[in-house]
DNA sequence: GAGTTTGAAACT
DNA sequence: CAGTTTCAAACTC
């Protein structure tokens, strides 16, 4: 996040902004949240986020991680709807249709309202610090492995000190809310959010959407609805939920927490419901996070999950739970991961929205047999999302090694023989790790990177953009045809992309074929353009100034829009850039309209993997300097076409396109609480 | 579950 | 950087 923005968020907008805001006179008549029901919500913001040790394996790119699968999270079109909706909500000019999904999810609970703002308080300036005291400090924070009930009485207690302190420094209750929305914006709660809904990815991302976030809340929790709750909580749920707390953190002590939570009693889980042990299965997915790998293998097994939603499916995973799945007894990431859940009718009617199920229906033609496999592998995969690796020979130290890869230690489920990637060999753990980033410095770093493209349109022909997700390095597949999961491109349910060096590219994600010829065509596209719009610009030129030398080239009045320009070369994206991408969702329909969806996502993609913190800016009005200096393309501008009617169908998509990456903006968690 | 295939990781 | 070896996951039977 771009310091800037970020000291937007710590920084109070004076509250008379924001009684002038649309929100504000919302929230306003709102029935006051009363601090008192933070408590129950404490108890789960607790036992979420601050159980978690120190992490084990601290990556120098550890933000890069972050952000990476920051953005991630926004790649899929679910996820996109959810940021939609964080959009909506943040908006102040669409307050009335945040309104519309609070009714849809009015039955959230005020818990999570509650743990929302207990994050947001985080960010509070003037309770920052007692929330840093409150989550580190171990008195305060509870140790991990604690039993939740003290812990959380502890940090209930640390978040009332918050809360006391919020009201004595009369933070607006609306800067609460709004800053709900970014919460996920500071590292941890990026982090956090970024594993989890990565390890949910397909069918756990609409959750995001707020679309069924409900239900089963009210069921477990029996929490009275409330008509009343600030408009940024029902989208941002998943974040509240997701967020809290550093996943990856815990991710390294699954193993202990999936021993607790094999001691939890049937009862627990099931009052939550069945849904519950398959969140919870999944909520280890977070510590898969820690690795795109896992990520990418998790959101696929979920998804697949999702999509045969069925008795056998909830089965496999809690009696995956049960045994041997490290899970953590977390109420929030099951109630989370229980909400994704609760409504498979709705989930199928997601997924169906969705080109994911669309590819494993593909790829899942062969055979009903070959689901139910497939989803037997998934799952414990996916719950796997906790590697388990089973190696004999590495010692758990090398890339080889899925755990270490990952970023997790070896737990019990583990077949891995003279395993040294354990707590007790830390030391060795992180010297080799070491090592291996010094031979490799990304080389814990996510290999699938996806796009924020989420927070694009959702169109169909986002989905259908090549360049929505890829590998990082790309394949080498020489016989798999990349259809099978030896294909780390496919296995990772991404297309193929111009990193990839595979033979006979078959890859279901997308065809490395296909994504080439996109960027052919759209360059082609780009430098009929160019060309168009340098014409008219000459012209214009000329009868601005008939007398002016300037040659045709882009001038300086119009360089705010040559800023675009390089994002809108599709073809000229540096190999890493065309990682960024969204993959799930990509490539399946490489024939589509792909213009407008490059044009969208091209932005985001420059930027998104290593330079996402600017993001923001770069989609508004980001100073030209900035773009540059981002932008390997900046040498390739188009002078822009203003008010031309001959800039052509391609300018106006590109038109297009800028507006709706301006769109977008608020999905990144604006730091503008008026915005 | 054993054996084979595959491609990434590691090594030279 | 290319070629080879090692390795473990994915796959097949």
């Amino acid at each position: 996040m771009d310091n800037s923005q970020k000291k937007k968020i710590e920084t109070p907008t004076p509250k008379s902004k924001f009684e002038d805001s649309p929100v504000f006179n919302y929230i306003n008549n709102l029935s006051p949240i009363e601090a008192v029901r933070s408590i129950p919500t404490v108890q789960t913001f607790n036992s979420l986020s601050f159980t978690s040790p120190p992490p084990v394996f601290t990556s120098p790119h550890a933000s890069f991680h972050r952000e990476s699968r920051f953005f991630r999270c926004h790649n899929s079109v679910e996820r996109s709807k959810a940021l939609e909706s964080l959009d909506r909500s943040v908006s102040t000019q669409e307050v009335v249709v945040a309104s519309g999904e609070v009714d849809l999810n009015k039955e959230a609970t005020l818990e999570d309202q509650e743990e929302e703002t207990s994050c947001d308080r985080v960010d509070s300036p003037g309770t920052g610090d007692i929330v840093t005291q409150v989550l580190l400090d171990p008195s305060g924070g509870a140790p991990r492995g604690e039993d939740d009930g003290s812990s959380s009485q502890d940090v209930s207690v640390g978040l009332r000190k918050i809360l006391d302190a919020q009201k004595e420094n009369g933070t607006p209750r609306l800067m609460a809310d709004a800053a709900e929305l970014l919460v996920f914006r500071s590292p941890n709660d990026s982090e956090a959010f970024g594993c989890l809904v990565d390890k949910i990815s397909s069918s756990e991302r609409r959750f995001c959407a707020g679309v069924k976030l409900t239900k089963h809340r009210d069921i477990t929790k029996d929490v009275p609805a409330n008509d009343n709750q600030p408009l940024a909580v029902v989208p941002n749920q998943l974040v509240s939920n997701l967020h809290r707390g550093s996943m990856r953190r815990r991710c390294l002590d699954f193993e202990v927490l999936g021993k607790r939570k094999k001691d939890i009693p049937d009862d627990d889980q099931q009052t939550v419901g069945d849904n519950k042990a398959e969140s919870s299965s999944k909520c280890v997915v977070p510590g898969i996070g820690l690795h795109l790998n896992a990520i990418a293998m998790a959101s696929r097994g979920i998804k697949i999950n999702t999509i045969h939603e069925d008795s056998t499916s909830v089965e496999i995973q809690k009696s995956f739970l049960g045994s041997t799945t490290p899970v953590q007894s977390q109420d929030i990431m099951r109630e989370t991961l229980d909400q994704a859940e609760s409504e498979p009718g709705k989930e199928l009617a997601v997924e169906e929205e969705t080109p994911k199920p669309l590819v494993f229906e593909e790829l899942n033609q062969d055979s009903l047999q070959k689901k139910k496999q497939v989803r037997k592998v998934e799952e414990p995969g996916e719950g796997d999302s906790c590697k388990r690796c089973n190696c004999k020979k590495s010692k758990c130290l090398k890339l080889y090694c899925e755990c270490f890869a990952a970023g997790v230690y070896c737990i019990e489920p583990c077949s891995c023989v003279d395993c040294f990637n354990r707590p007790i060999h830390e030391d060795t753990v992180l010297a080799t790790r070491k090592q291996i980033e010094s031979r490799n410095p990304l080389a814990f770093a996510p290999k699938v990177i996806r796009n924020s493209d989420s927070i694009m349109e959702t169109s169909d022909d986002a989905s259908k953009t090549p360049a929505s997700a890829r590998h990082k390095r790309g394949c080498n597949c020489k016989k798999s045809n990349c259809l099978k999961k030896y294909c780390e491109c496919f296995q990772s349910g991404v297309g193929c992309s111009i990193n990839c060096r595979c033979e006979g590219c078959k890859n279901a994600f997308g065809k490395k074929d296909a994504y080439l010829l996109a960027i052919m065509e759209s360059k082609q596209e780009e430098d009929l353009s160019t060309i168009q719009q340098n014409s008219d610009l000459s012209k214009e030129v000329e009868q601005n100034h008939p007398s002016s030398d300037q040659p045709s080239t882009p001038l300086p009045p119009y360089r705010h829009m040559v800023v675009h320009q390089p994002f809108l070369s599709k073809n000229r994206l540096p190999p890493t850039q065309f990682f960024l991408g969204a993959g799930s969702s990509s490539f399946r329909k490489p024939d589509g309209d792909l213009s407008q969806a490059r044009i969208e996502k091209k932005p985001l993609e420059t930027v998104a993997e290593d330079k996402t913190e600017i993001m923001p800016e770069i989609l508004s009005n980001t100073p030209i300097t900035t773009v540059k200096a981002i932008s390997p393309n900046s040498k390739r501008v188009s002078p822009p076409h203003i008010g031309s009617s001959e800039s052509g169908s391609i300018l106006g998509k590109r038109t297009n396109g800028r507006k709706l990456i301006l769109r977008s903006i608020p999905a990144f968690p604006s730091l503008n609480p008026n915005q």
